[in-house]
DNA sequence: TAGTGGTCTAGACCACCTC
DNA sequence: AGGTGGTCTAGACCACTAC
C-alpha cells in the first residue's frame, strides 16, 4: 500500500490532466468548489494541492477568476555572438534581439554612485566596500517586465573614463566610448545560476510563485583586470541562454 | 495603510531574522507552536508563512524535527574549458572536478535503445519518434544526488559506432571512441533554460520544494550535422555554470 | 512519552471580477 | 448579486524523531 496524500491526489490527478492537453496552456481549470465535490475534500485541501501546481510552475491564480495554465513562450538569448569581441555594440544587444523577434523593446536607466557590494568587489578585484558606479537598467519586452541589468564600474576605470557617471544613456555604447579610451575588453568570465527570486526581485519581475529567477554574472576583462561586473536577473520561464563553441557551420541550414 | 496579511508578517519577519543572521545557515527556526504565540497567529497562519519561505528556498522542514535555515554552497562547473575540443575527454570532466574539489563522485549508469523525444530530434536533426540510443547517467556528490544527464545520439550513428549502443562505459570516453571512428565533435551548442523540477526530477535530485533545476542542452557537431545531444539536469542550488570567453589571462591571478 | 511537523475538516469573512 | 480565490480560525488525528 502506498497511499498518497489527498492533496496531492489531487495535484497528481490535475497535473496529469494538464500534461494530456485536457486543459491546455491558457485554459481555466474548475474552481475550487467543483474539486471539492470532484475529489470529496474540503476546500483547504483542495487549495493545498492547487498550491503545489502553482509552486511547480505550472498554473497560476488570480482572485475573482480562478485557476490559468500557464502557457510558455521562451525567448532565446545568445550569449555568446552578440557584445562580439570584434565588434562591440551597446550593451548586450537586447534592443536588438527583441526588436528581430517581433517584439517592442522598452527599458528605464539609472545610474548611481555606490560602493561595491561584497561578491562584486571580488570579481572587480578591488576592495569591499570601494566606490563604484552602477548603470542599472530594467527591460520589458511588450511591457512585461523581462530582467534587470545592474552593471558595476570600479572606481578607477571611472576616473578614466566620467562619462561612466553621467546620468543618461552613452550613445556609442558603453564599450565603445571604453575602447576609445583605451580600455579594450578582450575577454569575458560569465557565470549562470537558478535561484527563486527574493521578494524585491519578485517585485521588479513581477513574478509569481513557482518561476526561478537566471542570474547571469558577467565580468569583463582588459589585458590587466576586470574593468566591469554585469549582473542580469531574468525571469526563468520567458528565457533560455544560449552559448555557441566551436564550428557550428552544420547548424547554420534551418533553426535548431 | 499598506497592511500586508497576517501570513506574510510572520513570513517577512522571519526572512529578516534569517537575512540578519539571527538565524543562521543551518539552524533551527523556532516551533510552530511557538511562532503561534510569538505572532499571535493560529497554527495554519504561521504554517501558510512557513511554507513562503521554503518555496523561496530560505527554509527546509522535515516532519519530527522542525525547520532548519538551509545552507549554500555552490559547485563551479566550467562549462567552456573542460571538455575542451583538442583535448576530448570522458564525458565532461564530472569525475574530475569534483574529485579537485575534494569530494568524491559516484554515478550509476544505463544504456537503452528509445525512440528520440520531440525536442532532442529537433536538435540531432532526425525525425521524431525515430531510434535513438540514450546512454542515462545519474550522479551523486559525497552520496548526495547531483545531476542526471542523457545522452542521445542518433540511429545512423550509432550503425556506424556499435559501441555506443553497448551498456557499460566506454573505457576512452565516447568523444574518443568516436574521433577515432572518424566522427569528430567541432562545435557545440548550449543551451541553458531553469524551472521547477517536475516530480520525476524532484525524486531523482530529492529535491525539496522552493528548489529550481538547472537544465542545460549541449548539441554536439561534426562538420556535417549533429552527432549528439546531452541534457543535464542540475539542483541549481548547489551548481553554478561558468562560461570563459576571450582573453582571460588578467584572469589568473586569483581565484574569483 | 512528549514534542515536532503533516494532513484534513468545517466554517467564517473578505477582496476581486463579471454581469 | 453571485461566483471566484485570499485569509484566518479552532480543533482533530496521524507520523516521525528524540529521549
Amino acid at each position: 500500500m502506498n497511499k498518497q496524500p489527498k492533496y496531492r491526489q489531487v495535484a497528481d490527478a490535475l497535473r496529469r490532466e494538464i500534461d494530456n492537453g485536457t486543459f491546455p496552456p491558457g485554459s481555466r481549470l474548475p474552481s475550487e468548489s467543483e474539486l471539492q465535490t470532484r475529489f470529496g475534500a474540503s476546500r483547504n485541501t483542495v487549495r493545498n494541492g492547487l498550491s503545489l501546481l502553482v509552486s511547480e510552475g505550472l498554473i497560476t491564480s488570480s482572485q475573482g477568476l480562478g485557476y490559468e495554465v500557464r502557457s510558455h513562450e521562451v525567448f532565446e538569448l545568445n550569449a555568446s555572438r552578440f557584445e562580439n569581441l570584434n565588434f562591440p555594440q551597446n550593451g548586450d544587444a537586447y534592443n536588438t534581439d527583441v526588436t528581430n523577434a517581433g517584439r517592442r523593446p522598452h527599458q528605464t536607466f539609472r545610474v548611481e554612485m555606490t560602493s561595491a557590494p561584497e561578491d562584486i568587489a571580488k570579481r572587480l578585484k578591488v576592495e569591499p566596500g570601494s566606490k563604484a558606479v552602477l548603470r542599472f537598467c530594467h527591460r520589458y519586452v511588450d511591457d512585461v517586465p523581462w530582467s534587470t541589468q545592474a552593471t558595476y564600474y570600479p572606481a578607477w576605470l571611472v576616473e578614466q573614463s566620467p562619462r561612466l557617471a553621467e546620468p543618461g544613456d552613452i550613445e556609442e555604447g558603453t564599450t565603445r566610448y571604453l575602447a576609445a579610451r583605451g580600455i579594450e575588453q578582450i575577454g569575458y568570465f560569465d557565470e549562470i545560476a537558478a535561484r527563486m527570486p527574493t521578494p524585491e526581485e519578485a517585485r521588479l519581475l513581477e513574478i509569481g510563485a513557482g518561476v526561478p529567477v537566471l542570474l547571469w554574472t558577467r565580468t569583463g576583462y582588459s589585458a590587466d583586470r576586470p574593468i566591469r561586473c554585469t549582473v542580469t536577473t531574468f525571469r526563468g520561464d520567458l528565457n533560455r541562454m544560449n552559448y555557441e563553441i566551436g564550428d557550428l557551420s552544420a547548424r547554420e541550414n534551418e533553426g535548431q
